[in-house]
DNA sequence: TTATTATATGAGTATGTAATCACATAGTAA
DNA sequence: TTACTATGTGATTACATACTCATATAATAA
């Protein structure tokens, strides 16, 4: 059976997955690969709303993956832990492997 | 914006990554980590119910994680990409980070 | 055949999440 | 001061997810 050690373990490293874990915030990621933006350009270049794309920022401030200044009127988001997207590398090997036995299974046929 | 193209990586990457942020389903594949388990072991080593586990893991086999095979009686799962683990070297790193943060917190008080 | 075991799945409930709209806040400029 | 702009947040609605229990399936053994 599990430990409580790393029962906590699971349950940060789970919180950290949920907050990468949807189209708009991985958008919102990549994004930001190019460097810091503000809510405006962010929501333009996702295409969605600013009180949308708002929530979906503080959601990974609160993880610790993102961070924010504020310049004026407008608050401005990085990146905080670039490693993040050495998990995006391994889900495109991921879909790469799925692309590779759906090729075996046409084959099959 | 974001052309079509994007989009769907996008949608794709996030139903990987939905199907890692669960903490039950961290647990598995850490546990997947040391080679292959049956459902009945699984499910006692994370403490929870069969039934659970088993639609946990069928999670995982859909998006392409996980892989299994049947060996009489038994269904046996085992991690199909194991870069996941890098995952998770990842996000210790940001936890490690948020330590690091509340540490400077603290002391600034 | 029946009984037993491992796994999967339908139904129900409870909880969590995302998107939208309206409004509040705060910085800037006239 | 007022007007404008960028951002954040409460309330609502719609939808998705996790868990439990009961049941179904399938392999094995007696």
């Amino acid at each position: 059976m599990l430990n409580r050690k790393k029962q906590l373990l699971f349950q940060k490293q789970a919180e950290i997955a949920k907050a990468i874990a949807h189209p708009l915030r991985i958008a919102i990621v990549d994004f930001l690969r190019d460097g810091e933006q503000c809510v405006c350009d962010i929501a333009e270049h996702v295409g969605s709303e600013r009180s949308n794309v708002s929530r979906h920022l503080s959601v990974m401030v609160n993880v610790g993956i993102l961070d924010y200044r504020k310049q004026g009127l407008k608050v401005i988001y990085a990146l905080k832990t670039p490693c993040i997207l050495d998990f995006f590398s391994c889900v495109v090997g991921v879909l790469k492997q799925q692309a590779k036995d759906n090729e075996k299974l046409l084959k099959a046929l």
